[in-house]
DNA sequence: CAAATATCATCTCATCTGAGACGATACAAG
DNA sequence: CTTGTATCGTCTCAGATGAGATGATATTTG
């Protein structure tokens, strides 16, 4: 028997649908990424980022790190109360501003950055070898500009079809 | 006076980390798309992606909406609860296992997935097109090498449906 | 200057999340 | 059949999440 033709529009198949597999792929990297960093440094994914953030260089207000982080603040907040607790981000008095802190990596914080890095590297890596240089390359940019689409699509509220600028 | 020279491994540049602009391009991504699904049609990711999964066609059950839809069992089983409290979706006994459920799209759900879909696709177009037709072409490969990669990672965890089968 | 407003980091609280427990059912081995 | 094990969907509970409130400080305005 033939199957009854399917009414209204044609459905939409989930598998193909590029929010739904952009959400999947980057959950999926982040659990993968999450059990090492907690299996093997003690670290959840807001303190990680911290750490990386801190570990660049400069001394931050929890404000920058929060924008360099792209997290809220109350992860932020909560990220650095925990790794002060365990002795590995230093919070000093903010100079110009008594209601900021500076953070910056402790001594213990510094050992452990430098012992994390080249897992890090290395995981990439791992992630990264599924793809071919050039794959890599248009990686990178695709990125970039969902990131910033998807930012406007967010602050925006209605209709889509402006054939506007980029 | 230059800077004193960073010891240590280089650092490690947090913005360009593959793993880090994946999750925060597919958070920014899941924001934008369920910040819609709420606003104009009172329903969550999960709750969307069951209908999605169940408008595909065919009558499933719980078990096989978890495996189709890459979401765990506790939130395909709340998301079925909740749609069935909204008569969108019915919940029938599994003819050969009494422990499960076949889950369809009620009348009213029908009628809301078809009001649905069209509005999804707009919204998707409106984030695809930040891209060229090539690059949403690479994309596609991108994302179901990627999401194979992380997944094996994992420890061979779950086997989503990836496109380019059937 | 004082007063009004804005911003900082944290706290509160209602909600979401998922690992494991659970009772029910299915299936396999003896 | 009986027993043991696997799987079904749901529940429990501890922890994560984030919008809004809060108190402290900064900044702007008059």
């Amino acid at each position: 028997m033939p199957r009854s033709p399917p009414p209204g529009p044609a459905p939409l198949r989930l598998a193909e649908f590029l929010p739904y597999r952009l959400s999947v792929v980057g959950e999926t990297v982040s659990r993968a990424f999450a059990d090492r960093y907690e299996a093997e440094f003690g670290l959840s994914i807001p303190e990680w980022r911290v750490m990386a953030i801190l570990g660049e260089g400069e001394p931050l207000s929890t404000q920058e790190v929060i924008v360099r982080s792209g997290m809220d603040r109350v992860k932020v907040s909560r990220a650095a109360i925990r790794l002060a607790a365990k002795s590995l981000v230093a919070r000093t008095p903010h100079p110009q501003d008594q209601r900021a802190h500076i953070l910056r990596l402790a001594p213990k914080g510094l050992s452990l950055y430098r012992l994390i890095v080249p897992r890090a590297r290395t995981l990439q890596a791992a992630l990264a070898e599924a793809l071919t240089a050039e794959e890599q390359r248009v990686l990178d940019v695709i990125l970039g500009k969902l990131h910033r689409r998807a930012a406007s699509l967010r602050g925006w509220k209605d209709e889509v079809s402006d054939p506007g600028l980029e």
